[in-house]
DNA sequence: GCCAACGTTGGC
DNA sequence: GCCAACGTTGGC
């Protein structure tokens, strides 16, 4: 099993919308970046955890943790002319882009923001808290897993 | 709003 | 294949 880090906007989407979504699940759209579509399509397994990040919002951190649900399968907003994410160099016979399902595994009560993520040396080497990366998802080793967990002190 | 850092594009 | 220009990201 691995761990990732999946990172979006919470206002485009954020905890309160997998909350609402049906079976707290949901597809994850929009991603257009070469390196996050191949962890996607080519790592991420069935029953993977990750923690879901919100980023560009007041308190940047991490909120909860998501489960992948269904691995990686064409991203249909690449189609859509009407989409932000609309990619006309996706085709239906030779797809671009990729998404996973997604689902709401454990919502923390208290989130943990970067800077208390910043706080942890253990940490220095969680590739989101390294300098100038853009990446909206990355792999995380198991040792910065638990760390992470630590940080939460609610329990459930 | 600012700006550093990065990815992508396209001319050559 | 190089690289300048441009667009985007995201913390602050």
């Amino acid at each position: 099993m691995n761990y990732w880090l999946m990172k979006s906007e919470p206002c485009t989407f954020g905890l309160s919308h997998l909350q609402q979504a049906p079976h707290q699940t949901s597809f994850w759209d929009g991603v257009r970046n070469y390196q996050a579509r191949n962890f996607m399509r080519d790592n991420m397994k069935l029953g993977d955890l990750a923690f879901f990040y919100h980023s560009n919002c007041q308190t940047p951190g991490i909120v909860a943790i998501i489960e992948i649900d269904k691995t990686a399968y064409p991203d249909a907003t690449a189609w859509d002319p009407n989409s932000k994410y609309y990619d006309p160099k996706s085709t239906l016979e030779n797809p671009r882009w990729v998404g996973v399902d997604v689902r709401l595994k454990q919502a923390f009560s208290n989130p943990i923001s970067l800077a208390a993520l910043r706080q942890q040396p253990a940490l220095d080497t969680m590739l989101i808290l390294r300098r100038g990366n853009r990446l909206s998802i990355t792999p995380v080793t198991p040792l910065e897993w638990e760390t992470v967990l630590t940080l939460q002190t609610e329990v459930l």
